[in-house]
DNA sequence: CGCAAGATTATT
DNA sequence: ATAATCTTGCGA
């Protein structure tokens, strides 16, 4: 076996967050994205805002009435991408976060990225950091624990988890009304953090 | 087939 | 507060 097929199989268990991870609903799913490194093809940045958004249960969902052409991806394999269009201008990176009832049937999900801080550069607004990475939708479904060139990995420091990472680094989390809503504003299934330094 | 709305952003 | 800009979904 190769050195290059070794490094590879490294990257994949230890970098991606594995298919379990997003097998939960997303509002479970969206706090726990954040201070995670979202890595896309050479492109780097630690997510800091995210938002939850489900099915039958959220009118603000793209889901909330079922399954379309669109949002297919939110009914699928958690762990994939589902990228759309925004106002014919941009486009929005989202992760798809969902479980399956007791009787087998998907409640469908997805976690929008909403910031990523990317020193010197942050971008706050899901259009803007999409416009960064390059994300397009070209990118719609693809598999994020699959394949190191696009994933979320967790901070590589052992013994650190959730909002203490390590490196005298830590963060709070607050969560809000989504951004950019007419329905559902009263859910508050945004979640930002807030970076500090160890006491 | 037509049309209204949209998980945004930059500008006024 | 509003324009830019175009895809999607739904109703006729």
């Amino acid at each position: 076996m190769g050195v290059s097929l070794l490094k590879h199989q490294a990257c994949k268990i230890i970098l991606c967050l594995p298919f379990s991870f997003y097998s939960r609903s997303s509002t479970e799913v969206a706090p726990d994205l954040l201070g995670k490194i979202l890595v896309w093809e050479g492109r780097t940045g630690m997510i800091c805002e995210t938002e939850a958004y489900g099915g039958t249960d959220d009118a603000a969902s793209h889901a909330f009435k079922g399954p379309t052409a669109r949002n297919r991806p939110m009914f699928g394999k958690p762990g994939t991408a589902y990228v759309y269009q925004i106002y014919g201008r941009y486009f929005c990176l989202n992760i798809v976060a969902n479980k399956k009832d007791k009787r087998g049937v998907v409640r469908p999900g997805a976690v929008l990225i909403r910031g990523i801080y990317c020193p010197p550069l942050f971008f706050n607004g899901p259009g803007k950091l999409c416009q960064h990475l390059c994300v397009s939708k070209n990118h719609n479904g693809i598999d994020l624990t699959q394949h190191p060139g696009f994933c979320v990995a967790p901070p590589l420091l052992r013994g650190f988890s959730g909002p203490s990472l390590g490196f005298g680094l830590c963060f709070s989390i607050t969560s809000t009304p989504r951004i950019g809503i007419s329905k559902a504003k009263d859910k508050l299934w945004r979640f930002c953090a807030h970076f500090g330094t160890h006491p």
